[in-house]
DNA sequence: ACCTGAACACCGTTCAAGT
DNA sequence: ACCTGAACACCGTTCAAGT
């Protein structure tokens, strides 16, 4: 059961809190300059902290980013609960996989993590990729019950497909990401006009 | 203009050519093992040759990696136009797609190399996936000269669902790539059953 | 309880010196 | 003309020693 204490412990000492907190917002800097494969020893540099107390804080870079990311994938959880209450169950749909790409866009190289993270349940980012997994999943069930998405495509499929688009954006533009998502989407549709 | 002297050059001298073979028989097996992102100490350390002679025939590890997959690269070609003398166009498409995404994961993370060459013309790689890019385009003019193909399409998508399908295959399984593959390509057909 | 920084093992890349 | 291997600058990760 790999977990980095959530968030700053309660029960944390003062200087260790204040590294804590040094060291997310090194991290967010970092990362979003260089991509989620950064230099670790430059966080830690940049957080004026030595290079063991990052490794104390966060045992691993899938442990940093954890904590870097949680409030943005709890959202994200929340963003599918409320497009659940949208009427049309289409829109819901893109409308989710809209917000899961532009999450899978935050930091370069964010998109691997996520889509290698669902697969290895060792990894720290595994439990929150999951909850994600899960409010696309109820998602792709109404659609699904609307006759809006094959029956036989999977919340994997949705998730791959999100993950697959955000990556080829990376490489090349954000519009060819949301031409790929397009496409992956509309193949989903069920065969003829219905 | 970025190339490696074409193949093992004919006036090479002879201890030259043979460290040039073994360095790519050594990349081979290495790229195999463990991607295209392996140590390349270690290829020279299999090749048995020093550091050095590494980068005096390769200069780049994409120059490394065109020079390996220049027949694969070349067939793939090849296939475009054995693909056209099919009578179904949609079946030369289909067909031409599989066989790029086969040819993205020969090695792992060989998408991403692709995918970024294509766009950077510097990589010593760009010849060979603009080849591959205009086989995929004269593929996708008879498709959609058929009609089974939107118009709005272009040899660029297809040429970033091929790859980020393979990508997708390598974080989870062969098999969501090739439901990607087909979910994409489906998304890509006219909007009624025409 | 936490932090420090040296230690170790590994890289990519360059370049003077050799043959 | 080509090869060698040391040199440099950079990593990730661990762990004894400190406070």
């Amino acid at each position: 059961m790999p977990t980095t204490g959530p968030a700053p412990q309660r029960k944390m000492r003062a200087d260790a809190r204040r590294n804590y907190e040094r060291l997310l917002a090194a991290a967010k800097d970092v990362f979003a300059e260089h991509g989620v494969e950064a230099s670790l020893e430059e966080i830690a540099r940049r957080a004026g902290v030595a290079n063991g107390t990052l490794y104390s804080h966060f045992p691993t870079r899938q442990a940093l980013l954890e904590a870097l990311l949680r409030d943005r994938m709890q959202a994200l959880s929340d963003t599918a609960r409320e497009l659940l209450d949208l009427p049309s169950a289409d829109e819901a749909l893109t409308g989710w996989a809209r917000a899961a790409m532009a999450h899978a866009t935050v930091y370069r190289g964010l998109a691997v993590s996520l889509m290698s993270s669902i697969q290895d349940e060792t990894s720290h980012l595994h439990a929150a990729c999951q909850a994600v997994l899960a409010g696309g999943q109820r998602i792709l069930d109404r659609a699904q019950a609307s006759g809006v998405v094959r029956g036989d495509v999977t919340a994997s499929d949705v998730y791959a497909l999100v993950n697959a688009a955000a990556w080829a954006g990376e490489q090349t533009s954000r519009a060819q990401a949301e031409r790929l998502l397009s496409f992956g989407l509309e193949g989903m549709r069920p065969p003829v006009g219905g």
